[in-house]
DNA sequence: TATTGTTATACTCTATAACTATA
DNA sequence: TATAGTTATAGAGTATAACAATA
């Protein structure tokens, strides 16, 4: 509150710029939803990071360590540091691919995947309570489009990660990507 | 290409998680509209978070920087660095608030606005590029829908940021926030 | 006493480069 | 030669704490 009695207002930049503020809105939907998965999930080594990669991790055909750095756009050197403290917290384990010795495919131990069941309650309702200001008509259409949007902008880079099976579902494109 | 002949597929944790992706979709879409944002404005000092501080203080009543820090969630401790290399690239300066001196308000110069104009064209089409991929109901709905929600979120703190006048009318909420 | 702005410091996260082992 | 993984180091960005000026 300043002297002359008003509210200290800072004007959006949508005021002028029509689509500039875009990344701001992005911006507040994303640190909302992470706040809200994190406050869930800081128990667990790495919090929201640990527990994506033991979710990748829980596949039938567990990803390596440079699959998954591609999958979560980060640099592949800050894999080791969060791997062994899922390993030393019995979550996952390296396995060494028989088919080629240099990788190290990334599963999970029991342990991870009851925890993995356990939490990804927690999640959704994590994020349910952050959508749940909005009629459902409209969370529904958010959760529609930005997939969709994901999908193209991802789809521009497919060498990054060639899994889009189930996102390639939202456009009606086959998920086969065994060829690409 | 591993041995096996097959691609090193990293399965999306949508498969077993429904909902704990959306993290991952907003990451996507956020990373690509910064990228291509920030390709366009990259000469200019601090990139895109020096053009969002340019286009706030464009406004007829010009931010303080802790007004600046919240609305742009920032820590108020790094706006000083930004805004000396924004006045020494005389694009704005700091005028002490004769209302209440502890308070600086940034201000645009003249080559401040000039520039803004310049780039907001720019910055426009880098985002119509990166949405370009979808049909033109999906990036109405992607548009229409994300600002519903962050609103929705955002409004959750409105102490943080009292100014919603724009996006408020989205809800058709009034925009008078002179009371809050 | 509370708040704005500032500075110095420390911390976290990430990127760069170099190394090994496998292919 | 090229790639997967690892390690050490350096850097960018951010947060913490203390301070001066003003209310």
């Amino acid at each position: 509150m300043t002297s002359s009695g008003e509210v200290d207002r800072v004007a959006l930049p949508t005021d002028d710029i029509p689509g500039a503020d875009l990344g701001w809105v992005l911006g507040i939907v994303l640190r909302g939803w992470h706040e809200a998965v994190d406050a869930v999930l800081e128990d667990l080594p790495h919090g929201l990071r640990g527990f994506q990669i033991l979710a990748v991790a829980a596949h039938e055909n567990p990803p390596t360590q440079t699959g998954l750095a591609r999958h979560l756009h980060i640099d592949k050197t800050v894999l080791p540091y969060v791997i062994d403290d899922l390993v030393n917290a019995g979550l996952v384990e390296r396995r060494v691919d028989p088919n080629d010795r240099r990788m190290r495919r990334i599963v999970t131990t029991d342990a991870g995947a009851r925890l993995l069941r356990q939490r990804k309650d927690a999640v959704e309702r994590a994020q349910a309570d952050v959508l749940g200001g909005v009629p459902d008509a409209v969370r529904d259409a958010f959760l529609d489009a930005s997939g969709r949007v994901a999908l193209s902008i991802h789809s521009t880079k497919p060498y990054l990660d060639p899994c889009l099976a189930v996102l390639g579902a939202l456009t009606g494109a086959e998920g086969d990507l065994s060829k690409r």
